[in-house]
DNA sequence: AGAATTTGGAACCAATCAGTACAATACACG
DNA sequence: CGTGTATTGTACTGATTGGTTCCAAATTCT
């Protein structure tokens, strides 16, 4: 009956990832936007209504897919110790800047910014943080040092963790020396080692 | 001879450091910066070239007051020991929060967005964040438990604070939950606690 | 083939941006 | 008391912002 979408939306949002990853919600202009996503004005509004509620969708699927990736890395059935995962999951960060990626992580740089004034995209953005520390939890409820823990204990030190993760992405993207970011996952590494008090 | 500046030039640059304190270089306008530094488009050039220039001396502004008020708690001589006065700066990040400053760090902030791809800019957030971590490394020159610590594993530790540091400061603006910040500063100071490897 | 529908691209909008030009202003010195 | 000089406020620039609207071209179903 009606003309088909020329475009798979979620390739677009794909798309549109990338631009805010790298430029954050308020430095993507439109043009911006639409060059990385190669379509046109009348296209992005009609299929995403307007730049905020992109955004909103674009956090959605970057929850879903980097946020869910390191997840995925601290859930790893493969390690067989939560506290080996962990430091699985830093030594990617601190092997992604030496592969040149110094994006950092999309929430960090959005939780950093003058984004969180909008109540609607601070809410994205926690709820992502949320779900890293939640993923930090349950690797130390898999860590044969830090099963036992009482869970107060366990989640400060998940919170210390995020503390932690949200600080190397932002030194990733900061573009300051790599071996910051190498000493600092080295030492924290250390904290993983202490027995509980 | 000439007609004489109506408005003190320090004084000035501490109005603009609030205004971009809170909004970022790139989001605060040049009328936000007129109205809070309470003078006009004229006088801003003639005084301080243009925005960015004036962003510049914000940076060095703000790595004296800011940036020295860290380090000098660092090296707070009334406090015996190193390990207690990084425990203290952490601490008094989180009463900041806890008294409703949700500002964050200026430099961090910085580092988190997309000011950085402006090479000066960068350089003198670096030189802010370098600063932040010779101030810990000091303090834990000063600490009972590190002073015997080898050279690079000290540098090591500072580099882990440094990152916790940010982190800190990130979670800070983000406006998320104070327990957050303040389970993450009571676990890592058991990161100090911990024996030299 | 023809009707129905949605697409894509350009034109357009008002607002805002950083930055500039310039005339009015106010002070210090002779 | 004027003259020279630097600062001031303001009007203006040209570019760009996010957001809309319009319509011809395109495509699928009847």
């Amino acid at each position: 009956m009606a003309r088909p979408r020329e475009f798979d939306t979620q390739d677009a949002i794909k798309k549109a990832t990338a631009v805010f990853w790298e430029k954050g919600f308020l430095e993507a202009s439109l043009p911006d936007l639409l060059d990385g996503m190669g379509l046109t004005r009348g296209s992005l509004y009609k299929a995403f209504k307007d730049k905020k509620n992109l955004f909103l969708l674009v956090l959605e699927h970057y929850e879903e897919e980097a946020v869910g990736a390191a997840k995925a890395r601290l859930a790893d059935a493969q390690v067989p110790d939560g506290r080996a995962r962990i430091l699985s999951l830093f030594a990617a960060l601190c092997a992604a800047v030496a592969a040149g990626d110094t994006r950092g992580c999309l929430l960090c740089s959005a939780a950093a910014g003058f984004e969180m004034s909008d109540p609607e995209i601070a809410e994205a953005v926690e709820k992502g943080m949320r779900g890293i520390r939640d993923g930090f939890e349950a690797a130390l409820r898999a860590s044969a040092t830090h099963r036992a823990l009482p869970d107060t204990e366990r989640k400060a030190l998940a919170n210390v963790l995020l503390t932690h993760y949200i600080g190397l992405r932002v030194l990733a993207r900061s573009r300051m020396p790599l071996g910051i970011l190498e000493q600092s996952v080295e030492s924290v590494a250390r904290l993983l080692d202490m027995e509980p008090v």
